[in-house]
Order: C-alpha cells, then structure tokens, then sequence
DNA sequence: GACCTGCTGATTTTT
DNA sequence: TCAGCAGGTC
C-alpha cells in the first residue's frame, strides 16, 4: 500500500502533491481549467483513507450527480469499491435531501416528502396566482417563482422579504412567497430551495443534529466551489465549524450561475472568512494546446473581479482557432457539419467532437444539419424524458401513492383520463379544504360531507380514495414495478393513452417508465418508491447523458462545464445571443457572459471553432445580427477567418461593438423596450446605420422622442 | 363536463 | 414556429 501511495504522488506535479497531501485545516484550491482538478480531488480523498480516516467521515459535494459518480469509480480503482461505496458524495441537494428523510419529522415534515420540481413549484404557483385572484397578465407565475426562488437562495424568508418591501408589487410577492410556502408545508413538499433551507433550519434549531453531522463529516470536500450560493455558503459553515477541514476547489473564471444565486465571492473571500486557510494554485494546464490557452486567457483579462493566476502550459503550440462567418442559422449548421466531416476524413472519430451553444433553442438546426449530413450525435439537457407529459402524469400518480398529501399532483391527474371530475367538482373539494383546514386528499375522504358534490362525483372521488389506499398497502408486498404497473393500469392511464390512436409514442414511453422502474428495482439493494422519485427529482440535465458511443456530442456552453474534447465548436457569437441580450448592458452580467465563453474555449483540447451567423431566426422571423464584443476582444491574428459562401463578404477586422453601438438585435419597430430615464415605451420606427441609428420610440409616460441608439442604452424587452 | 380553436409568449443558462 | 392555455361552444 506505502509503495502504491509513492506511486500515486509521484504522477503529481509539486502543487498537486501538496494539496493532496495537505494535513488539517481548511484548503483553498484555486484550480484553473485543465489542471487535474479531479485527479487532486480523488487523490486526496484516496490519501486520507489511506491514512485511515473512515470513508464515512468523508463528505464530497460536487455539481452533478454524475460527476459524484465518476469520482466514486476513480476512488474505487485506487481503494477498492468498499471503501468507496461507504463515503457521502453526491450533490447538495442529494446528500441534503437525504439528511431530511432522516430528520424530517422535527421540522413537521414526513420522511415521505415530496420533491418539486420547478414545473411543480410554477403549477403551485399558477394555483394560488388564481386563487388570489391575480391575473397573469398582472404577475407570471415563473416570474413569482424566480423572485421567491431567488429570496430563499439568499436565505430571505417571507416575513423579512415583506418587512424589507417598498413597492405594492414586492408586498404582494411577499405574501404569494408566505403563501406559497404555507401550502408547501401542507403538501408535504419541499422544493429545490427548500432541500438547503431546511437543512439549515435543522441545523441552526437541532444543535445535537448538527453536531452530530459534524462528528460524521470530518472531511468536507466541495467541487465547484464558485457555484455555490448563499444557502450552500451558510450549509458549509455550519458543518465545517468543529473539525474545519474544509477542502474547496474551485475556478472563479468559471463561475457561471450567478443567475440560479451562485455567488462568486464565496471562493474569492474563501481566505477572508478562514484567515487560516491554505491557497493552493493549480496553473499547469494539462489539456490545451498554447494558442488555445492564449485565446482564453487574453478573453477573460477583459473581466475585472477574479482572483489573480497564470494558468500555463508544456503542451505543443497546435493550430489557430478558426472563426466560421455564416449567413444564418441553417448555414451556420451546414458548415459545421461539413467542418466535423472534414475533421473526421483526417482521422477523428464523432465523439472526439462538441458542438456548443448558449441556448437550447439553437440545437435545432444543427440537429437538422446533422441528420442531412449523416452525422450521428448525442444531444444533452433539452427537454427530458421526465419532463414528457405522460410521464408527468404517470410521476403523479406514483407520488400520490408514497404522499398523497400532495395536492399539485392530486390536481393533475385528478381528471386525467377524463373521469367527469371537472372544475367545478375540483373548486367544490378546493373550498372545502380550505374551510376545514385540511389537504385535498382529506376533503377527498370527506367528500360525502360536501354538500354541493353530485352523486356521480361522489362516487368517483371514493373510488380514487380507495385504489390509491389499495396499492399503498400493496406496496409492502410486491415488488414495487409490479405494484406500479397495476397501480397505473387501475387508473386507466395506461388504457387512455393506450388508446389515443394518433399518437402511439406516449404510450411507449410509459412502458419505458415502468421499464426504468423494474431496473432500479432490480439493482437497488433496498429499493423503495420515495427513493426512486427522489433520484429522478434530482437527476441534472447532464446526469442524462448517454454513454459514450460514436456520435458528435450537441450541448449548451452550461453543460459543458467538466468535459473536455479534442475539438470544440462554440456557435452563434453574436451580440445579444453570447453575451445574452439583458446582460449587454450590466456590467456584471457581462463579466458572466464571458466566463461562460471561457468554459467553452477551454474545452477544447486540440481545435477550437468559433462561429456566428449574420441573420438569425428568432420566433420564426430572421432578424440581422452583430457580431459578438467578445470576437473583438480576441486578437484578429489568432483568428483564421472562414467565410461561408452563402455569406456577405465582410471586412476581415470585426468591429469593436462596445464602441459604436450598433443596432441591438431584437430590436425593431413594435418592440418594447426600457430606458433608463424615460422607462418603458413601443419602438415605432428606426433609421440611419451604424454610429447614427436612431429610434423613435413612444414612451408610456415620456410620450415620443427620438433616441440616437449610440447614446441611449435601449434594454429590449420582447 | 368535454372538446375545439385562437391567442400568446417563449429563447438564457438548471439543482 | 409552436406548445400550452384560456375561453367559448356544444
């Protein structure tokens, strides 16, 4: 074992060896892209084990669950899966989610919890908007969910967010967020906020909980660490605080969820709020060739709040970075696909290859593209197989039967197959819950004491009642896909979609759904249902993605965070598409559109691509577009230009776009838009080019006026 | 209560 | 462009 351990460190390079083998004390690892971040992570854990602390001791917190997975299978190589199988890894919200199966009850919640997810919270959401008569034209219920989402993820709750209110609209959000929370707790439910919230909670009202917890984490490792939100920040400390052996590795230059409440200072105050810190810098890059790691590091000097670092390399020199100039969307593809052809007629395979974008929506045509040129690809994140609407259905169901509590599952699938239970019957049942102050499953139970039910609704509601009892006893008895298949089967789901003639997938992919369940049931040692939803309420978009086969791999610059591939093609390098519209003209924002650039240069192992098309279809109509700042701020000489011959000739210097405002994408006689000082009004007409485009636009307060765009920071609303 | 149709808003990224 | 929703009709 010594002589195995000699082995290990002698791969490492000095930094390296030193954060693997650092003693006690909390670990700051600043690791740049590529410099064996992992292989520090997965070392180290191995070392301490070596030196005998218990893997159960041990806690690792990473991003995806699959990432927990692989670094599990690379500490197994070097320990043994029984040791490895032992240590806590996962992410956040699962390792959290597990502490509160176990601790539930103390915070009035059942270990059988039900996890929602954010098309559940916006169903809630859309309820209560209802109930409390708020049209949604007045307040979108996506937009409540983010303003709640955003208050928990800075630990805010409703009774500081009301007392901190000053405009109508933030008291009313302060009451939909008391509401929401209040029928949350009455669901039994939790929603991904909730799972750190909550943990906290417990933790600051349990001291022997969390001291307990404290006694069982003594190694604290968190991956990622510049993605970690406030809730995430205040979790740590609490569990760090006895034995501080908190170990964080991370990339300020790769922060890039500063929207979902990630909070950049976490890593960059790291020595601040652990003066006895240790920094450890990771700069060799082992993965990127020189002109690559040049084109990165010249882009992000353009941010200004990171941490100092100088990421370096011994790779070779490698070839220039090509930019593709394409006339739209559909030739974009076209020539990408014709590149990956060329790219595999000297010698690569598909999966060498990534094709990456900052929207989902973008996929399309390259799908497109892909399919007519025979190129095989995997596409990862989109619309997920649980996010189909027969398996919402179906996922309903199974919840009812593990809590049936939970009334935004009852009222999906309450009518669904059509059962005569319509909105009324389901206002009747609302009322009355809400009267007698229970849930709807109750009033459910309860229904021949409602009054205005008809006798067939009656009949129906106690029918529900007693299958959902039936199979909840069932489940003890029988293995649980069997129960489910018999369970979905008495609810008539199978048969209404069975039936439904014209579309013969969605009943397929319920087969694939119990299929799915017989799997697991087959290779967890003790599987149960809430464990099995837990699991696919958890699963990250990433977490999906198919195993490695011979394909070209198509996926957003966020799913992209971790990989690495020999080639990467980064798309549609536009002004208003990367940087995104909203953050064009918020310095901060901007600073993360850049980062996330950044991520995906630093993909790429031998060849980088970059491209953008001078017309991009959006909802349908093709607008003209602007080249990206973000081209400017690279060196032109870096560059090798490609042209489409689809595409207008341009002059081969791209212009400095921060300088002269150009006319801003989206933006076009109809639009709204928001000014600064005149605040929102309709663009009614545009003229002039370049330096002088004007707008005249009509202000609901201001009235008309004419705007010359160089000056005025125009923010399109859509 | 079921079904049809026309309108609207979505395109930022996701645990 | 299109899915999902609201509102209207049978």
């Amino acid at each position: 074992m010594a002589a195995s351990l000699e082995e290990l460190l002698a791969h490492l390079n000095p930094a390296q060896r030193e954060a693997v083998t650092h003693g006690d004390g909390p670990l700051l690892i600043v690791a740049g892209a590529g410099s064996g971040k992992t292989r520090v992570l997965t070392y180290r854990i191995a070392y301490l084990l070596w030196r005998g602390v218990p893997p159960q001791c041990i806690l690792a917190l990473t991003f995806t669950n699959k990432a927990a997975d692989e670094m599990r299978q690379r500490i197994m190589t070097l320990v043994g899966a029984h040791h490895a199988q032992r240590l806590w890894m996962g992410t956040f919200h699962s390792i959290f989610a597990r502490i509160l199966r176990a601790e539930a009850t103390r915070l009035g919640y059942t270990a059988d919890y039900t996890i929602y997810d954010t098309d559940d919270s916006t169903a809630l959401l859309r309820l209560i908007l209802r109930q409390m008569g708020i049209g949604s034209h007045v307040l979108e219920p996506t937009a409540v969910r983010h303003a709640i989402s955003r208050a928990k993820n800075q630990m805010l709750s409703w009774q500081e967010l009301a007392a901190s209110a000053t405009t109508p609209r933030e008291r009313l959000l302060a009451q939909l967020y008391q509401e929401y929370d209040h029928q949350l707790r009455a669901n039994n439910a939790m929603d991904f906020d909730d799972l750190l919230l909550n943990t906290i909670r417990l933790f600051q009202s349990f001291p022997e909980v969390l001291q307990r917890y404290q006694e069982r984490f003594r190694y604290i490792f968190v991956d990622e660490y510049q993605d970690t939100n406030r809730a995430q920040y205040v979790a740590l400390r609490l569990l760090a605080e006895r034995y501080r052996n908190l170990c964080v590795v991370g990339d300020d230059a790769q922060s890039i969820y500063r929207w979902r409440g990630a909070d950049i200072r976490n890593i960059v105050e790291f020595q601040r709020d652990y003066p006895d810190a240790t920094l450890i810098r990771l700069e060799q890059n082992y993965r990127s060739t020189k002109r690559i790691l040049a084109l990165a590091d010249v882009l992000i000097r353009h941010n200004r709040y990171q941490i100092p670092k100088r990421l370096w390399t011994d790779n070779p020199e490698g070839e220039p970075a090509t930019l593709l100039i394409c006339a739209d969307e559909r030739d974009e593809a076209t020539c990408i696909a014709e590149q990956i052809q060329r790219e595999c007629a000297h010698g690569r395979s598909y999966s060498d290859i990534a094709v990456l974008y900052r929207t989902n929506a973008q996929s399309q045509a390259l799908e497109d593209a892909c399919r007519r040129a025979g190129i095989p690809y995997v596409l990862v994140g989109g619309i997920s197989f649980y996010q189909r609407k027969e398996i919402k259905d179906a996922l309903a169901y199974v919840r009812l039967l593990v809590n049936p509590a939970d009334s935004v599952s009852w009222l999906r699938v309450l009518n669904v197959p059509p059962r005569g239970i319509g909105a009324t019957t389901i206002e009747h049942l609302r009322t009355a819950a809400q009267t007698w102050g229970c849930t709807l499953w109750e009033a459910m139970q309860r229904c021949d004491d409602i009054p205005a039910l008809r006798r067939s609704a009656r009949d129906t509601l106690h029918h529900l009642v007693a299958l959902v009892r039936r199979f909840r006893d069932a489940l003890g008895s029988q293995p649980l896909d069997i129960v489910v298949l018999e369970y979905l089967e008495a609810t008539g789901l199978l048969a209404h979609y069975r039936e439904q003639d014209d579309d013969e997938e969605r009943y397929r992919n319920l087969e694939r759904f119990v299929a799915t369940l017989a799997e697991y049931t087959e290779q967890s040692p003790t599987p149960t249902l809430q464990e099995y939803l837990q699991q696919i309420a958890l699963l990250s978009e990433t977490d999906q993605a198919p195993a490695a086969s011979n394909a070209v791999t198509l996926m957003t610059l966020h799913a992209a965070k971790g990989l690495e591939f020999p080639v990467v093609f980064i798309t549609g390098l536009e002004q208003g598409l990367l940087p995104i519209g909203r953050a064009v003209n918020v310095p901060e924002e901007l600073e993360e559109e850049r980062r996330l650039l950044y991520v995906g240069i630093t993909r790429a192992q031998q060849k980088l691509y970059l491209s953008y098309a001078q017309s991009r279809r959006r909802w349908g109509e093709p607008m003209p577009t602007m080249p990206s700042q973000f081209l400017s701020e690279l060196p032109s000489e870096e560059l090798v230009v490609q042209q489409s011959p689809a595409a207008l000739p341009v002059r081969l210097r791209i212009p400095a776009s921060g300088i002269s405002a150009p006319p801003q994408a989206g933006l076009r006689p109809g639009v709204r838009v928001r000014h600064p000082v005149f605040g929102i009004g309709i663009v009614e007409s545009l003229s002039g080019n370049g330096q002088d485009c004007r707008a005249v636009v009509r202000f609901s307060t201001a009235g008309r006026k004419l705007l010359l765009l160089r000056y005025a920071r125009l923010e399109v609303l859509e």
